[in-house]
DNA sequence: CGGGGTGTGTTACATTGTAACGAAATACGG
DNA sequence: CCGTATTTCGTTACAATGTAACACACCCCG
């Protein structure tokens, strides 16, 4: 059922998943931040695959659980979940995705795939470091930064639609 | 007038505007791509400054002056133009800046400040080539690349508001 | 001058995101 | 435990961003 054989990327997701929470709790619990249920809910739906979701395909399946249906509703948890580090946003989509290390901040690369929306999340080294000496030298203070690569994964390379 | 004193990042202005437009004519004569008036008027809105400019901003612009003032018209010149090389779409922002080496594709980066809208273009030695890298590593074909540094420029740094 | 391709005008709508306000839940000092 | 302050949530209404579809104008070419 639910995350297990989908071809593509596979892995045990449950395993994913049930990290994911966890550790989500105990980034919460730490810092004093309250996953309440709603909160808890929208980390959950997002963590349900590894693909980049819109916050209305959030809300529509919120709304499939019977939930308040309000656009605000899902901002504002995404709001709360962006503040902990436990998500990225992908700006060149309008999306979201779970963060793979929200125990602490670190620098990070997306790559996107436009065939079959997986994202994965990685960490080049020197590139983070990189922009920010080169801002530094032009007396800029860097606040946060966006890399994200889009393309094809080796899945959808070899297995084209 | 129109970009000469404005304080902050000062630079001979209108040489940029001249400059951008000369590069838009030739680049686009070469490739026998059409830079119709409304497309052109569309460029020079945005460079009419180094900062970022969004679609409905440009819309007013164009009502201002006489034009259509309908999302499409404005939307289908920013296709083009995005087309060409001439400008980046600022995917963090919902929002457009002229492209300063349109003649030939490159890697870049953009340095956004949150104080001023200034928008640098920047291409910091190795970090495409590095995100190229292990893309290929993972056997990810890429398409594109998005970098995007939100922060404050120096100016903006030293004179906050 | 007629036909095909490109560009533009226009209508209508889809998608994405927020301000504002009140009600409910939770934290917190006494 | 109670009353109050704060946070979270529900709801309405709307703002901002972007697009599909179709009609018309223009231009090149034969």
């Amino acid at each position: 059922m639910a995350g297990s054989g989908k071809a593509a990327h596979s892995h045990d997701h449950q395993h994913c998943i049930r990290e994911a929470l966890t550790s989500a709790e105990r980034v919460c619990a730490e810092r004093g931040a309250r996953l309440t249920p709603l909160r808890k809910r929208v980390l959950e739906l997002i963590w349900d695959s590894h693909e980049a979701i819109k916050a209305y395909e959030l809300l529509e399946s919120l709304g499939a659980l019977g939930e308040s249906t309000k656009p605000p509703t899902v901002y504002r948890a995404l709001e709360f979940l962006l503040e902990q580090g436990l998500i990225h946003r992908i700006e060149s989509e309008n999306a979201y995705v779970g963060c793979r290390h929200p125990e602490e901040a670190h620098d990070y690369q997306l790559l996107i795939c436009d065939g079959c929306r997986h994202v994965e999340e990685v960490e080049v080294p020197g590139v983070g470091a990189a922009l920010k000496d080169q801002a530094s030298q032009l007396g800029f203070r860097v606040h946060q930064k966006t890399v994200e690569i889009h393309g094809l994964c080796a899945q959808c390379v070899a297995n084209p639609r």
